[in-house]
This record gives structure tokens, sequence and C-alpha cells, in this order.
DNA sequence: AACTCAACTGAGCGCTCACTCGGAGAATTA
DNA sequence: TAATTCTCCGAGTGAGCGCTCAGTTGAGTT
């Protein structure tokens, strides 16, 4: 593995679990073996090193997302499967999904452009998928008449505030895993009237 | 205003938009007009300000959810208007919730006991007033028969999520307010509503 | 008038930080 | 083989940090 990619390694577990101002270049030094002199040789500021991982992270996760087989037979199923995935891939993608968790890199993008372009890319991505699966919903009648960019941010601010909550240890999502797909097809579900 | 209360007013807007690590001695004296020797004169540590800062956060949160009066005539209406309260406080309170979003606080909690029981008690407040809202419904029948705790804690989820999103500018939550409240009626109601 | 003391001050201290730089070896090219 | 480029190194640098401390101030007490 080249330093330059053995830096990014070490760049995402420590940014992901201290923080990119907690995180001292002699520490990611210490922790990719490389020496403080080859990392300023690789990425021109401490900065760069953040941008560099946040493009690394986009094209990860949009990876990812493309090699995903979707198996659902209707939208409302396709609906499901996203939010299935997304708790997947953030126990599958910690470190990555914990960076996403953090302050600076928003800080970052609000100055960066490339930097807001890899977070939109990453958000987008999500919400397109559950915005198209309640078109195909709608499509094949598994899901009610509504809209599907706003309830694709409902859902996924459901799905990511959840996440978050379990990374920070205030509660884990396990147990209420079930009860969360049951409220997502609540909301999509077309009425059923029960007594 | 006294000095220490213009330290912990200025730290709050500091903390809340920059950061607790982004955030100087130096910065915080030029804004609270007090000198460095005066900050450390008041509080042991700069950790100490933000333990101290959350301190005052807790009680003001509390203090405005317990004088308010509630209005709502069932379980139901009780969890939507707890729901618009939640959004309505992180407007008016917007620099104790931008606080609440940050990292810092929640790495603090981890270390210092104090410090994780204010922010436990702020959550605790807001997820007891749903938990309490799905009991009252599922007794007076407008809500089913769920788990009140799991319920809240989705629910909750939901609506920090949403505000998280709209403090990072990500997107407003105004244009899916109706939609949001229509989603928490669906997870909780007895029976679906036809349009 | 003399004393006390809480409140406040800001220059200065020790330390850590991101970043630099001159040079060493390895690889590539002429 | 000689020259050039690429990769890596780590001691060194200056800036900025949290925090200290000797000293000032002014209101209250004796």
């Amino acid at each position: 593995m080249s330093f330059k990619s053995q830096i990014l390694e070490s760049a995402s577990e420590l940014f992901a679990e201290k923080g990119f101002k907690e995180t001292s270049i002699s520490e990611l030094s210490r922790l990719s073996k490389a020496a403080e002199g080859t990392i300023f040789y690789h990425f021109k500021s401490k900065e760069d090193i953040l941008i560099n991982l946040l493009q690394k992270v986009r094209h990860d996760i949009l990876d990812r997302v493309e090699k995903h087989v979707w198996a659902s037979n209707n939208g409302l199923e396709m609906a499901e499967e996203v939010v299935h995935f997304y708790f997947d891939l953030s126990e599958e993608m910690e470190n990555e999904f914990l960076l996403l968790f953090r302050n600076y890199p928003y800080h970052l993008a609000s100055v960066n452009p490339d930097c807001r372009e890899s977070i939109e890319a990453i958000y987008n991505c999500f919400v397109d998928l559950l915005a198209k699966a309640v078109e195909k919903g709608r499509a094949d009648g598994s899901i009610r008449d509504i809209h599907p960019l706003k309830t694709a941010l409902i859902i996924f601010s459901m799905a990511n505030g959840m996440a978050r909550f379990s990374f920070y240890n205030l509660f884990p999502v396990g147990p209420v895993y079930d009860e969360l797909i049951d409220a997502c097809k609540r909301i999509l579900q077309t009425e059923h009237i029960s007594r």
C-alpha cells in the first residue's frame, strides 16, 4: 500500500474517531508510519487531506450504491430496502459515516466548493434513491400519492438521525429497527382502514 | 450584566457558530470584553466554561418546557404539539441547539459525568414528552397500541435529524413541515385518513 | 486613615501545532 | 555513467494556544 493511500486510510480513522482539529499531524504521522515531511509532500496542507478524503468517501459510497443489486418487487419494498441498505452501510463503513457526522466537513463545505460537492453528492445519492422508490411505488400502487422528494427527505432525516444517535451512544438502533421500518411503511403506504 | 454571565453568553455564540476547539480564549475575551485573566478567574479552564454553559442550556430548555401550556385535547394532538414546540424552540434558542448539534459536547460527555447528565436531561426531556403523549393517546384512543418509548425515539430522531439538516443548510424544514406532521400522525394514529 | 478582599488586568510562560527545508537514497532518463 | 527526478525524512521554525501570576482597583469595614 502506497504512503499516500496509507495516509488517507489513517486520516479516515483519526478524523472519524477524534475529529479534524483534535487530530495532529504528528499523530497521523505515527499511525500512518509516514514522516511528517512525507505527509506534506503528498498533500499541500492538513485541510487538503480532508478534502481528498471526502472525495474518496464520496467515490467509495457511490460505488457501493451502484454495485448493489436491488431485489425489491415494488416501490414500497424498494424504500424499505434503501433504509436497510443505509443502516448496513453505516455499519460496514463506520469511519466514513462517523466522518459525515462530524462538524468540520460542513464548515469546510461552506468555504470549499469541492468539499461541498462531495458531501452533497453523498446525501443526494440516498435521497434520490428514496425519491425514486416513492415514484416507483406511486406507479405500481404500493405507495400513496405523495411528493417524492419531500417524502424522501423525511425518511432520510429519520434514518440519518437514528444512525447518529446510535453512533453517539445515546441509544442503539437495533431494538427499534422493526418499529422504524414499520413507521416508514405507514408514512408511505396506500390507505388501509383498520379498526 | 455581570462578567461571568457575559462570558457564558459570548461562549454560547462562539461555541455554537465556530465550535469549541475553533474558539480561542483571546476571541472569547474580545467578544465578552473581559480580560483573559478575568475568564480564568471565573472558570477554572476552557472546558469548565463549556460544562457550565451546558448546565445553563439544560436549565433554560427545561425551564421553557415547564412553562409551556399544553393545549392539546388528546395524545395524538399532544405529540403533534411536542414536535411543533421542538421546532419553535430550535428557532428561538438557535445558539443552544447549534451547540447540541456539535461534536465536542458529546466527546466531553464521555469523559465528564456532569456534562453527560446535562445532555441526557435535555434529550430525555423531549423523548419523555413524546412518550407521555403516546401513553395518553393509547389511553384516549387517538394513538394505536405501540411502544411509547420506542415510538418517541423514532419521532424524536426524525425531528432532530430534520432540524440538523436545516441548521446545516442542506435543506430547510419549512417546505416539508406539513408533510412531517402528516408523517408523525400516520406513525401514531389508529387509522389512516383518506384525503 | 488604614486595612481587607473580591474582582479584574494583561504581559508573559511553556507548550503544541501546522508547516518548511536541506538533504539522502532510489529510480528513471540521457 | 552521469544527470535528473521522485520519494521520503525529521529536526527546526514561528505562530498561536491555554493558562498563570504579580499587580491594580475600588467598595466595604474597622
